[in-house]
DNA sequence: ACCGAACCGTAACGTTCGTTACGGTTTGAG
DNA sequence: CTCAAACCGTAACGAACGTTACGGTTCGGT
């Protein structure tokens, strides 16, 4: 029961009950229920049942469709050189920390992270995917780039991306996810994301800034 | 329904049945079932309750238990030099990733972050306290006495913990949370672990090494 | 206007599981 | 040995919830 509903065919109607699906995520958990999901999509079980096919696949399409929304920070490659790197690794690290200190991923993540325990179903998978891989597959480019224009040195550029992830989120993911209340500010956010970005410079720039 | 069991009186037929709770966590994660544990640990679920109040008060004496049990590094402040303090830094590296990849450790965060989605129980904090802050408390004072002998150089200790955190677990609890199958073997682990300190050194050592 | 498909709201069914109850057994003190 | 408390194994109860079924309603096509 997993494809009732291909991801390139949702009716306006199908995509508002994945949108109530989402909020009913968020204020719930993973303790929503069928019906508190029909009630606030003002529809009925049946209808759900007949488009998604369970729980697990409402809930699957309603991750998939959250996915389909992030707008992960695209990047520009146009000019390269030190600065405008740094630039981008700043806008790119403050839109991640935004994204992952939002209501909807920190409920997609605890969702997942539990189903991944109780190998009840991919939601896992889909979550690593299209958040962590994806900003990966985002980044990547731009350090080979930056690399091939001896902007940046190193090997192996997933370690390099790795490393990144941990300057940028450091603990405040799993933080998040345990439930502490950080209430970061769009400030806060700024300042870390430039921090991040100028650790991570410091640490594999060719041209690294004196130290103070 | 909370302190039904005093953390230190613990019997030891009652460490038993929550060593067999810890075990059923690992396998089944939060579908445990007060059944399955009462098999597991050969008593009743008689015994269950009245020993600790309710499903709940089971889970948080298990991660209790399972607190008291992890001996978090310890760190020999004796002998401060750069090598030295790179040393401590690396076994406390290697030491947190390989209880980060545990099965234990995993189970208990997972059941612990869906929890927190739930708002159902302390688990989180309680995690988190054990988790996170106690490897915090522990490093905070070797990070704060090289600094005082002029090896390292930061204003802030807990960023500066915080940026340690980020280097050396970087995506891996959370891709491990996810289900990610990372398979560390403690060759990886060493080697991620080195590869964090050096980097740590290189932020905040005040005789950072030139670079190639 | 007519028809059928899709949908809504609600009721009902069956399972799972937390919780409680109970009879038989072990254990330790006097 | 005796007795009472603690414990084991199992059965039973009740609530929650996933899933299905059904009667009434809306709506687009003819």
């Amino acid at each position: 029961m997993n494809s009732h509903v291909d991801m390139k065919e949702l009716t306006a109607r199908q995509q508002a009950v994945l949108d109530a699906t989402l909020a009913a995520l968020v204020d719930e958990g993973d303790a929503l229920t069928m019906s508190s999901v029909s009630r606030r999509a003002s529809c009925s079980k049946e209808t759900l049942y007949k488009w998604f096919g369970d729980r697990d696949g409402l809930l699957t399409a309603t991750v998939r469709w959250q996915a389909s929304k992030v707008n992960v920070p695209v990047v520009d490659k146009a000019t390269l050189d030190a600065a405008a790197l740094t630039a981008t690794l700043e806008s790119f690290a403050r839109d991640w920390l935004t994204v992952i200190s939002s209501g909807t991923s920190i409920a997609l993540n605890r969702v997942a992270v539990s189903h991944a325990g109780s190998g009840k179903s991919k939601l896992g998978e889909i979550v690593l995917k299209n958040g962590r891989n994806a900003m990966g597959l985002r980044l990547e480019p731009v350090l080979l780039a930056a690399r091939d224009a001896e902007i940046l040195a190193f090997t192996n550029v997933q370690d390099c991306f790795r490393t990144f992830f941990g300057l940028v989120l450091r603990d405040t993911q799993i933080r998040l996810l345990l439930g502490d209340d950080l209430s970061l500010t769009q400030t806060q956010i700024s300042a870390d994301a430039d921090n991040a970005s100028a650790q991570f410079m410091a640490l594999y720039g060719r041209n690294p800034h004196s130290k103070g």
